[in-house]
DNA sequence: TTGATTTTTTAACAAATGATAAAGGAAAAG
DNA sequence: CTTTTCCTTTATCATTTGTTAAAAAATCAA
């Protein structure tokens, strides 16, 4: 009855639930164990777990005229999902992969929006936490769209220090929007 | 007892409500008619509106280093606010103006968020709402990470093919992250 | 209409980024 | 430990985009 409870005290921290509905949602998250390299969820499966990284750090990516593009990257105490599956049931184009050994809780999607009907609580509880996922889109669109390559490396680094030690470079040129070389270059010239 | 049909047509396209919540909505809602260039919501303040477009054109906009960019286009139809003001609180640094002789429904969120709490319906149909929403802006990220110029000038065209007809080209520009001037090298070769 | 203002285009040059190839390093596998 | 593979940097050149300035076109106001 213990379980899970590092994402119950991250759901605490955004809204408070229910005794009740903190056992109604325990009992549809399952516990996993993944390796480095493991592909959590593959291209091209709709997306139907939104995931907890309980340890480790997993990233979203895609194929972009062959070339693999990071999309985002969820460290610990973070949810990682397809939101773009996840919501409107097409399949995704995206992959979730880890790039470290890493733990982490699954939350079948729906059996989540079914325990919505019954707890109006875990509704409010993930609308909110969506809200704060498209509140950070909003802003993200708006370091693309008028910083230059090196000022949204600079922003990275100062939000994830620890990215670096974590993250091939690749993933990060990929993520900043950059080819790998250009990333190379600005680190060079810094 | 038939005002705002336009928009309650637009939510019962996405989340039909019980009668009851529709008549809970309508007395929060406000019909306004605005002149093109007036400012709907100014910079600076906290974002508690949210407005549907009833007929006429708005945009989201804001200052980066002293350049008027535009964040979004809301045409007729759909929904306009600042997200990241509306579900932090915080003063938004964008603001909301017309770019038509307009007529707006505006929304106040407090009173909707209020409604939440008694009308489960209208709490799911406005995460739905902002579900969607999510998921244009993660998709817009994929269109700047990873597209020219011209391909978002062409996918503009092809997604609001009026656009160029109604909005200054400027505008057009700094949506899609670039100047005026570089627009109008990708128009002319075009 | 006329003049003023705003918008759009064009030109020339600078800066940033992409593409390709090659070399050097680091990490993984045997 | 050695080999192989993958990751990162460097170099060169092409392309895209930014900056600035000026001209042309369109719009607005008197």
């Amino acid at each position: 009855m213990e379980e899970h409870t590092g994402l119950f005290k991250f759901f605490d921290g955004i809204h408070p639930i229910s005794a009740k509905a903190i056992e109604a949602l325990r009992k549809i998250c399952f516990e996993l164990a993944m390796p480095k390299g493991k592909d959590l969820q593959s291209i091209g499966h709709t997306c139907r777990t939104i995931y907890y990284v309980e340890k480790g750090l997993a990233r979203t990516y895609y194929y972009k005229d062959g070339n693999d593009i990071t999309e985002l990257f969820a460290f610990e105490n973070s949810l990682i999902a397809r939101a773009e599956s996840l919501f409107t049931g097409n399949p995704s184009k995206k992959g979730i992969q880890l790039l470290e050994d890493s733990i982490l809780i699954g939350i079948p999607s729906p059996d989540l929006f079914n325990l919505y009907d019954q707890h109006h609580d875990i509704e409010r509880l993930f609308r909110r936490i969506f809200e704060a996922a498209y509140v950070e889109t909003v802003n993200r669109i708006e370091s693309l769209q008028f910083h230059t390559a090196e000022e949204r490396y600079k922003d990275l680094l100062s939000t994830s220090p620890n990215l670096l030690q974590r993250v091939p470079l690749k993933h990060i040129a990929s993520y900043l929007g950059i080819t790998q070389v250009s990333l190379s270059r600005i680190r060079a010239q810094i």
